[in-house]
RNA sequence: GGCGCGGUACCCAAGUGGUAAGGGAGAGGUCUGCAAAACCUUUAUGCGCCGGUUCGAUCCCGGCCCGCGCCUCCA
């Protein structure tokens, strides 16, 4: 299975194979570390990671470089604010962020550089560029690249420079520039302001250059695939692109991945919209990891996907689903025909089978299209629902080889998919904590913290009660507990095979 | 203004030149002491509007309306 994916640089959907016929080689832009990563952040890094695990399930191991942005002005304006250290106050962001990866079944990349441990590299870069003439320092000690020695820029987002590049003046605070357009590849240092020493004088590194010269130095002057949300084409990736290739005469990256910006509620999320939410927000609410990450890959990476509350319960239901299912076939004893047994495997459930899983692969090698790939699993879920009763009447005959060709479905599913064995009671317990350090306990719904408050052996206790109740058809009782239990978020099934329980 | 994307049932959403996946929700039913789970039936002669091409268009072309994104170091 190759993986077909769409080029923003051609326009088009192109097979997706590494360029030395081992390793896929990737570059992902990471986070600017100033605040806790918002959903729509994470949107992107999950499609990537979706991106990820489909190149590893088809066989391709990925190489995947993902840089933390530890240091530009919105850092050093709130470190500064709050009288810290860059270096202190990015680092508990940077924190958070990895745990909310973690929370979110996201793959950790194979190297995660930050950017101020490759001040080096970065002024080598610039000095490069500056051989080519196409770096200029100006006045006050910044340098800029000229995007007019660049014939090919604008090439990935598709833009026009060409009748811009001269004369234009239209920044006042950057007169010295060649032209407007010109970007910053080394800033000079403000009063005050964290600063590095080097060869080509004192400043900060511009936002651009940290992602090339990581990039070169982890993956190569060349390398195969460059991810990131849709809003970084332009200028960040096309800036990348310029810089990089005037410095090292290659094709930078081959294929370019960007990830659609989310709506929230029909509209795009801004603090001042009121409609700004983070993982961790969300957390608090009471919304699962697990949902939370199935939503936002449901859509396909190239569309909008609009966020709200509605869909979010509607994806718990539907992963509720799944789980039940997994649950069921595991539970289930197919010893049935004990000699011979497989020789009542049936065929038709196993082919339907595989097919599913042809189609699960089909959809996601075709530009990773989520919805039709999980499309493909519940449609096997029914299939397999309706054989299961089936066979619980009596009706029809299972063999271990058909749980298992179907479990082992559920697992590729989930080897891309992540939300199958989450453990969200512990992810939302995490949050809770953090909640209560940072003194936002009150913003919890009352249902979570009962069933917080619950614990798995007094649940039991309930259960064995209610047991006793009904044993002596004393059903107002029992009815009564399972009641209680379910408003603190405890659902109760009887079955057969005795009584289940789950947290909600 | 430039570049780009989208408008599919109550909600979310896939899709194909040959007559509409999937999920959620609602209603009815089977099962159950009652529930839950699961399954069945049901909810678009219809895919923004108007033309055109075609034997045939939701899917191709043109126009229009509406929504959205980027063009400002926001993923």
């Amino acid at each position: 299975m190759t993986i077909h994916l769409f080029n923003t640089l051609s326009g088009r959907i192109e097979p997706l194979v590494p360029m030395d016929g081992a390793t896929l080689r990737m570059y992902a832009c990471g986070p600017t570390v100033y605040d806790y990563g918002h959903i729509g952040n994470f949107r992107t890094f999950l499609h990537v990671d979706v991106l990820r695990r489909a190149l590893e399930l088809s066989g391709t191991p990925v190489r995947h470089v993902m840089n933390i942005t530890d240091v530009d002005d919105k850092i050093i304006r709130n470190a500064t604010a709050a009288g810290l250290h860059i270096a202190d106050y990015t680092r508990r962001f940077e924190e958070a962020f990895f745990e909310d990866l973690e929370a979110l079944s996201v793959e950790r990349p194979t190297v995660v550089p930050r950017a101020t441990e490759h001040i080096p590299e970065m002024v080598h870069l610039v000095e490069r560029l500056a051989e080519e003439k196409l770096a200029y320092q100006t006045e006050d000690g910044s340098w800029y690249f000229r995007i007019a020695g660049f014939p090919e820029y604008g090439r990935l987002s598709k833009k026009d420079f060409a009748g811009i590049n001269s004369g234009a003046r239209v920044d006042v605070d950057e007169y010295d520039k060649d032209s407007a357009r010109d970007f910053a590849l080394w800033k000079a240092p403000k009063p005050g302001e964290h600063r590095w020493d080097s060869a080509i004088g004192a400043g900060r590194p511009g936002w651009h250059l940290e992602c090339s010269a990581m990039a070169i130095k982890y993956l190569g002057d060349s390398f195969d695939l460059h991810a990131g949300g849709e809003d970084l084409m332009f200028p960040h990736h096309e800036n990348e692109i310029a810089q990089s290739e005037c410095a090292t005469h290659q094709t930078f990256a081959r294929h370019w991945f960007h990830v659609r910006f989310l709506l929230v509620e029909g509209r795009k999320m801004s603090k001042s919209e009121g409609n700004f939410y983070t993982l961790r927000d969300l957390l608090l609410k009471g919304y699962k990891a697990s949902a939370i990450r199935s939503l936002l890959i449901s859509v396909p990476y190239g569309q909008q996907l609009n966020f709200t509350f509605e869909g979010l319960a509607a994806e718990t239901a539907a992963l509720e689903r799944l789980r039940t299912f997994q649950r069921r076939l595991l539970e289930a004893s197919f010893e049935t025909g004990a000699p011979g047994a497989s020789m009542l495997t049936d065929q038709e459930l196993l082919e339907q089978t595989a097919r599913a899983r042809q189609a699960f692969d089909a959809a996601l090698a075709n530009d990773l299209n989520t919805a039709e790939a999980k499309a493909a699993i519940f449609d096997l879920v029914r299939a397999a629902n309706i054989a299961l009763d089936q066979r619980a009447v009596g009706l029809r005959v299972l063999s271990p080889e058909n749980r298992d060709a179907l479990l082992a479905v559920l697992a590729r599913f989930d080897r891309v998919f992540a939300v199958l064995s989450t453990d969200d009671v512990a992810v939302t317990d995490a949050a809770l904590d953090w909640a209560e350090c940072a003194g936002r306990l009150d913003e919890v719904p009352a249902e979570l913290l009962a069933q917080r408050a619950l614990s798995d052996i007094q649940i039991e206790a309930l259960i064995e009660e209610r047991k006793t109740a009904r044993h002596n058809r004393n059903f107002a009782r029992g009815d009564a507990i399972r009641d209680e239990l379910l408003h603190k978020g405890v659902v109760i099934e009887d079955s057969k095979e005795g009584v289940r329980w789950r947290r909600r």
